[in-house]
DNA sequence: ACGTTTTAGTAAATCAGCACAGTATTTTCT
DNA sequence: AGAAAATACTGTGCTGATTTACTAAAACGT
């Protein structure tokens, strides 16, 4: 050893000359960035290709010597694993899968989602993960989510805004990758998603306190299997002594203004109207609003309005949205920290739903009741 | 071959039966989605490796016959090839790096970019490449954007959305890969953008059709090479006649409503008030209205406001923004459309600024000039 | 001084594919 | 009929890492 490190640091001054030379040949003051290979590092370091590895991986059979000489030598040619080969033998691409297949059509530019896998993105960073798009057009050949999932040999896979009865998602969810879900549980899976039960009597009680009593309710998914929001807000009716009228509970869709719009003019139209509508959520309520206002109706004077999640541009807009704020930072770092700990420690993780509290916006939408 | 088919047809019925029996023991009736290689094809095809890779990568070499069955046996098995391997060998990953540094910290909430990232993502996968985020700090280590780029391997890379004077992004962009940038021109590298020079011509020209004299504007990037917006309005302005005062041409930062009302607040205080702000973007539109409102102003009525960009959240609140849409889904595509040329056709394809068309969007926030 | 353990390193196998060179076998041409 | 050419397939090597099994040398105890 102590031989080859002294050939080594010859090599090294040696490299240098080289080097040097090089920056006066071509006129850049900067070394090529050309990606430096295992081998290269080992043959500048005068060792074995195995002993090169073994010191950058934190084995213990290389001396404190070796180790710290490979480190130095690595850091100064700028060597830097190949991603690719290390996934081919380990079996692991450091890539997580994130399914985010939205049917409004609005993808990246999602009002609530988008902010959530950029939170999700952070903390997948944060931990050495880069995230992959799993969708099921590559290219001319057509494959499921889950063959997208195995082609690109992700680590696991975050299932975000997606239509979570479709068979290609259940296909993907009783696959072999560990799965998070946001807003949707599967029985035994983990799940993020915001405390909703909570959020949505928050908002009712507090329409109550404002002296309203005749509030109608928007539901967003009406295939969603826990539709918690509505079945919060009727609870909370219920307690507070006042039963809804069947009319008053309407299905929609969410986030897609146009839908909503529909169904506002539908519960506007009704003998005995509503003083008040709890949208699906905020973007939808932008639709709503804009039925209301096609009424000749105003905002809060004449009818009230409350959204859902708290888009933050929104609350920059007048007249400001009453809306229940939900945690899109929150979401996304609890999704990624649970999928990278399925992933890394699958034996002791368990799956659980994480429920992430929200909190009530008091804007200037849901005003008393009118005389 | 006429045997080694007949063998390996023998082998497939076998199979069958073996799958049958595995359909009966487990009493799942799917097959297990666990990965096949291509060595497991080729044994079930009684062929070589090296011929069932022919037969899927369309060579010549192979019989029409064998290719078929190759192909039947293929889908039959559900086998994918790993993109880890082929990349491996081939030195392409079919990713494409999507540089995303927003130092406003909004990242894929970006009101603006996120729109145009969505499409670049859908034009990249019709082309069968998949996206990857490029950061610096990817896990414990900090690496460059260039080392991030060159670790993954990724075949090209998409700069959008930051700050074009990181030294960084200088080295990413003078380095070994393909490079499409938006909305900033690089010497010798594809751009893409809108045509800033005649939407702000004709913002600036509708305005004044109003009735306007005293028009201000509030610059985006201050450090931009190529703020062509702001010159674009001075321009316009000159050739109506019209000496803009100093005080009216301000800077600010883009995407930064509190920046953006600091600066209106500053224009408000002005002696000789102008009629009418264009805003850098329509998010900051929404600070400089706020300040606007603050001082006890309407708008239009008052004094007028535009913003650019065309962000369609805005479009249905109220008062309806006067701004500039930019065409996100002609840019993003033809961002992702250059750089899949600039891969696959390194030698014919020719660097070239792609000027995208935008259009004005006569909205409620500009109206006649107070008397 | 001898055998045993520890330490520090190397060679070779492996991952899953692709590409090149090579080899039978058949077909074509003179 | 014999040489040349086309066809259809196989074997080997290589991509860049990790890991297992193995070996040489040093350290140690008796």
């Amino acid at each position: 050893m102590r031989t080859s490190v002294k050939n080594s640091l010859l090599l090294l001054s040696f490299c240098r000359i080289i080097n040097s030379l090089n920056r006066f040949s071509n006129n850049e003051s900067v070394v090529l960035p050309v990606a430096v290979t295992i081998k290269e590092l080992s043959a500048a370091c005068g060792l074995s290709v195995s002993t090169v590895s073994k010191a950058l991986n934190d084995y213990p059979d290389v001396s404190q010597e070796t180790r710290e000489f490979v480190r130095a030598t690595a850091a100064r040619l700028g060597y830097r694993p190949s991603a690719i080969a290390r996934s081919l033998k380990l079996g692991r691409t450091f890539n997580l899968g994130v399914l985010y297949a939205d049917d409004s059509g609005s993808g990246l530019a999602h009002n609530y989602f988008s902010p959530v896998l950029e939170a999700f993105k952070s903390e997948a960073e944060r931990r050495g993960y880069d995230i992959t798009f799993i969708t099921h057009h590559m290219g001319s050949n057509q494959m499921t989510y889950l063959e997208h999932c195995l082609y690109r040999n992700v680590d696991g896979v975050c299932i975000v805004c997606c239509d979570f009865q479709d068979p290609e998602v259940l296909e993907l969810v009783s696959g072999p990758l560990p799965v998070v879900t946001i807003d949707h549980v599967f029985h035994d899976h983990s799940c993020v998603e915001s405390d909703n039960r909570a959020g949505m009597a928050e908002l009712t009680q507090y329409i109550l306190s404002r002296g309203h009593r005749r509030i109608a309710c928007i539901e967003g998914s009406a295939a969603s299997v826990t539709s918690v929001r509505s079945t919060s807000f009727l609870r909370t009716m219920r307690e507070a002594g006042i039963d809804v009228p069947e009319e008053y509970l309407v299905q929609s869709v969410y986030h897609n203004p146009a839908a909503a719009r529909q169904v506002t003019e539908r519960l506007l139209a009704l003998d005995s109207r509503p003083t008040c509508i709890i949208m699906p959520d905020d973007y939808a309520a932008l639709g709503g609003m804009e039925s209301i206002r096609a009424a000749g109706l105003r905002i809060p004077e004449d009818i009230s309005v409350a959204g859902y999640d708290g888009v933050p541009l929104l609350q920059m807009c007048r007249p400001r949205l009453t809306t229940v704020r939900q945690d899109t930072v929150a979401i996304g770092t609890a999704a990624a920290r649970k999928l990278a700990h399925l992933i890394e420690q699958p034996r002791i993780t368990f799956q659980e739903t994480i429920s992430i509290p929200c909190q009530l916006i008091p804007g200037e939408t849901v005003g008393l009741p009118p005389a």
